[in-house]
DNA sequence: TAAACATATGAACATATGTTCATATATCAA
DNA sequence: TTGATATATGAACATATGTTCATATGTTTA
């Protein structure tokens, strides 16, 4: 990779550049979160949780969508450590996994109403 | 919306959560920003132009893909205003739009660094 | 002006993904 | 135990999306 070819600003060094990315595995569950979070479903039940824990019938009934659909998208964010359940009685109660989560979306949030 | 329905902890005011969800505007941009970054090419991308601005054909050496892969890329992250352009003779030169997007990078970054 | 270089973009195809439908499991109430 | 409630999940279908291919536009050099 010859930097030199590039008569590019701030081009000079691109060989560390790219040693300085993210790993492969890194950049590959970046991409896993974002894809959950890219989703109006998911990112609702994000917005409503980080107000607090709820069980899956209070989403459902919050956002109108059918069980089903509520259901699968939890799996989803279960998966990637957005969001974790404790089991209480019947009911299965979400919450948010981390700060990151809450950051993350704040970030967004303000990008976009900013922007707006 | 009645939330006495719901023997779930902490789910005393669904309403009041309903009505604190972003507009549906905001959650749609939201979406179409998260949906960018679901994709390991503009991921690595924004990962470059974080360490400073580059041209289009710095960016295709740097990541090893096509002009047209890169160039389509590049265009998605700029309709979101994710990345911005400006023009130095005949190259495009693109850069990081604003401290949001450094940050939802690195939120991101930290959150699958650390749960490996 | 002609050739080379840098970038953009529409069409098309193959893959990924969200929702619905049907059904399964588990818990509580009677 | 029976019925109702709460949640999970596989299959299938329709839609969305990333890349490639072909081509267009604009800039620089000779």
């Amino acid at each position: 990779m010859d930097d030199s070819e590039h008569i590019c600003a701030d081009s000079t060094c691109l060989g560390d550049r790219v040693r300085h990315l993210p790993s492969e595995d890194s950049i590959y569950s970046m991409c896993r979160i974002f894809n959950a979070l890219q989703c109006t479903t998911r990112l609702k039940i994000l917005f409503l949780l980080l107000q607090g824990d709820l069980c899956v019938k209070a989403i459902e009934d919050a956002l109108g969508l059918t069980q089903s659909a509520i259901s699968h998208s939890l799996k989803n964010l279960r998966q990637l450590d957005l969001v974790r359940v404790r089991k209480e009685g019947r009911f299965a109660v979400y919450y948010i996994a981390d700060q990151h989560v809450e950051l993350l979306m704040s970030m967004c949030r303000e990008h976009v109403e900013e922007v707006k």
